[in-house]
DNA sequence: TCAAGTTTGGAAAGCGCTTTCCAATATATG
DNA sequence: CATATATTGGAAAGCGCTTTCCAAACTTGA
């Protein structure tokens, strides 16, 4: 239905080739006169290349997917506007697909296979993969995209992963995390308890153990090591249950307090957690940082208007989305890359 | 180079046609034997469909198109979670573009423009325009969006625009806004400042045109009406501004804090206005809510975690997403819906 | 002026699928 | 058992572009 590229030419009075040629950009350039019919023509009946058609016969589609797990996380939005910004300098299109959503049921991780399947499928010219890496990653997954590799896809990810080929873009998590601890401490902070994230996902897993080895740098143990869900529903619930887990859920944990001499810190895996955190402590009526203090990873957009400040460590997100995508859409660009804080 | 449907037919001993009726939904199936054959030959192969020669060849992509103002506002990402969502139900990718990513330069809009062209170009069975209209849309904007209309594209728009047959999802905005200030009211605040994003956003306009409507209604007169960016940083911006113009910036402006009898409200026209608000109060060391009040619209999820809270309209963001996903996805579907906070 | 070289436009062969016809079987009916 | 009727698989014509060849039309130089 909508115009076609013989209709142009026909309009023009030119081969279907010189068309072609005029309005997407060929190696060689028809005559100014006849272009400026051609072109004139276009304009005139309102077309529209079809990119469809055009990928195609070129067999690459100016694609790129993203995944991420929940885009509606600053983290990982934060990341989605890098990407999109250097994909329009490269002219590409974002496809987008969360993990975070209930796909046709089956068992987690599915979603994110559905996901790079479909891309796949759509013959994107590259993946980004943003969601955080599992410790066992789909054998399907892998399969999948050393085929897509081996196709001449490219393939990145944020931090580490198991797919063999894949570009990284390597992020300072765990050094990161352990130099948090590092600048805490130094304020006088010695008592910590950690918030987890799920103990499957690397980022998190990577960024406790930052944490655990910061503070064996320092000789100190954790209070308390507990999970929960890599959001900020999870941070808070986490937080509810362990002081649940500390005595009489009505009293305000003595522990948590100064009583004990030093000020305790929450150290979440990430910043939604931390925020999670912030608002269970406050629902027990814990004062922040007074009482008890918050410190989490990422520095997202969004705590900017967060008062008090959190203390955390600071990652460019934008800036990784940016250079994730520019190491995707590079055919021989840096095979892997890495950012610090 | 990836493998292709003749193969797995060549495989599996059939012709191009059985073998495209067993692995991609046809009206006709193919016997239960032969069709076994065929599908271990894919599974065997690692054979994935190209969507791009399957839309050609159906004219009809499966993509639809989500145009953004900005990803990594929790206003739209929210709304593109419930896109994606849906989109997924109906077994869709979702192409992203966002317009506040500078395009290769030109006037606001462009980007606009630029993104609902990619999506034509891609054919996109559905765009959704989520970015606020403007109050003089480009009518390049228009031209291309009635002929993709006429061609069979569907286009549905989050609140009204001057696109005709677009399908319209109607925010209550204009009545939320005179809700909101009406509750306010009734808490006993009679002193407003608004916070309005720039006039030519439709739906930043119509927010303030409630609360002044709003206000007329209980014979309040605002304080003054302070224009800004729609974001963040606008609102922070703004309300310092506003601040400064009171006289001395060194002091805390007296007539912000009760001394004038009652408590001042600042009425932001979103979520993340106020919140830059808030935090350009506190720098100015006043506190919230004991010296001036902030309210603000949208409900943005994120403020779960913010404290103290922040009085605001409630809009289902996410509902609003799948809402207007729905509508864009299905053929003959709702031309126009509404939603209330 | 003519051979050799250079542009330039067009015909046609794909790109990887879907789908319409057709022909060939298989099944049902009398 | 012959005929009518379903089923079923396959050949081939597109879907809307790009791009490789070709041939025709120009240049150029001697």
């Amino acid at each position: 239905m909508p115009v076609k590229l013989t209709e142009v030419a026909r309009h023009a009075g030119v081969s279907l080739a010189t068309a072609s040629r005029v309005l997407n950009g060929s190696s060689r350039t028809p005559a100014a006169g006849i272009a400026e019919r051609v072109k004139s023509a276009a304009e005139e009946l309102g077309y529209v290349a079809n990119a469809q058609a055009q990928a195609l016969a070129r067999s690459t589609t100016g694609l790129v997917g993203l995944v991420v797990h929940d885009i509606a996380d600053p983290y990982f939005s934060a990341i989605a506007h890098g990407v999109q910004e250097a994909a329009l300098t490269s002219h590409h299109q974002v496809l987008l697909a969360g993990t975070d959503i209930a796909g046709d049921g089956g068992s987690p991780g599915d979603a994110e296979l559905a996901a790079v399947n479909a891309f796949i499928s759509y013959r994107t010219d590259a993946i980004i993969l943003a969601a955080s890496r599992l410790l066992e990653e789909d054998p399907r997954l892998i399969k999948a995209l050393s085929q897509y590799i081996t196709n001449g896809g490219r393939v990145v990810t944020l931090g580490a992963s198991a797919i063999p080929e894949a570009r990284v873009l390597t992020v300072a998590n765990r050094e990161g995390a352990a130099a948090l601890v590092a600048a805490l401490v130094t304020q006088g902070i010695r008592r910590f308890v950690i918030l987890a994230g799920p103990h499957e996902r690397n980022t998190a897993r990577v960024r406790v153990e930052g944490f655990l080895q910061g503070l064996a740098g320092e000789k100190i143990e954790p209070l308390a090591v507990v999970h929960g869900a890599f959001t900020s529903k999870g941070g808070h619930d986490a937080t509810l249950e362990y002081m649940d887990s500390l005595g009489d859920s009505a009293a305000v944990p003595a522990i948590l307090t100064h009583d004990a001499g030093s000020p305790v810190c929450i150290l979440a895996a990430n910043d939604v957690m931390a925020l999670g955190a912030m608002t269970a402590l406050r629902s027990r009526g814990l004062a922040i940082p007074a009482d008890v203090q918050v410190a989490g990873f990422d520095d997202i957009p969004t705590l900017r208007d967060h008062s008090p400040g959190l203390t955390t460590y600071s990652l460019p997100l934008e800036e990784m989305g940016r250079l994730a995508a520019e190491m995707a859409l590079t055919p021989a660009g840096k095979q892997s890359h890495s950012v610090t804080g």
